[in-house]
DNA sequence: ACATGCAACTTGTATAATACAAGTATATAC
DNA sequence: GTATATACTTGTATTATACAAGTTGCATGT
């Protein structure tokens, strides 16, 4: 029973999630905001949703995702589309102009991350984002 | 030129980076804070600094760490030891207290993401660390 | 030796993302 | 038709960060 990796995993785990705070909301770095960029993928790759459903798909306060939706709105990327069946419920639907977005910030994103990875191997990139994932499955299934 | 593993990395960093900034600011998770721990964490396994060395580490505005210090000050966890030949600087070291406080917190932690990866073979587990590892070092060589 | 500028640290202020709580309007159940 | 639940908004607090200004001590050039 070595815990040599759990120590690395864990210390490594904190350090990341400081430097991704301090990038993530300091550094703009692409066009879109985190969150911005967050909830547009999602609602152009999962299809129109309410805030309630995006706040429990992200585990995150309605009140958070509530404002993140408006300023989304204010900037075009959005618009809210009333449920017909539900007055007080309503969608929200990409428009052209925040898939424009989408895709401009996605390709930054991607370029940046390509450099930052630079010398990496394929097997270790592909072997990387697997666990990533396996690791997100987790932290959400927990939570 | 498959961009299929830098697509997985760069979206499931971003969604991680929303959960950690969620889970380590709002969901307390040890006994200490996010940057008490690694502060602590540092000045135990590196030796005691000051509020400028440990900023450079870090990759953090001094003020920032210059609070931080004060807080964990405060707590008795470290104290400052005047630097003889420099008026205007000290060094933290860490006390008795700072020190079992950090060893609890560490257990705990690791615990936690001993469960979060419960069904994690040993391999996966060490490889991930490794990886982690590279990437926080590619972090820090770039910024 | 002293004025000027540099360095270490602190303190004030702003920003951003979050949470929790209270409020509004609508829907549903009885 | 009243009470309760739901979808969303808005108010407020907290936390971690950054940047800027201030203080005190150090170093250096003349």
């Amino acid at each position: 029973m070595d815990k040599r990796p759990l120590e690395t995993i864990e210390l490594e785990m904190a350090i990341l999630s400081r430097r991704l705070t301090s990038i993530s909301t300091y550094k703009k770095y692409g066009i879109l905001d985190h969150s911005a960029y967050l909830l547009l993928h999602q609602i152009a790759s999962n299809g129109s949703a309410g805030v309630k459903a995006l706040a429990d798909e992200f585990h995150l306060d309605i009140s958070t995702i509530s404002r993140q939706a408006s300023a989304l709105e204010q900037k075009g990327y959005v618009t809210r589309i009333p449920d017909p069946l539900d007055g007080r419920a309503y969608t929200l639907q990409i428009t052209e102009l925040g898939a424009d977005m989408l895709k401009k910030d996605t390709d930054i994103r991607q370029d940046k991350i390509g450099q930052l990875l630079e010398d990496w191997s394929e097997e270790e990139r592909e072997h990387f984002g697997q666990l990533l994932q396996k690791l997100n499955e987790a932290i959400f299934r927990v939570m």
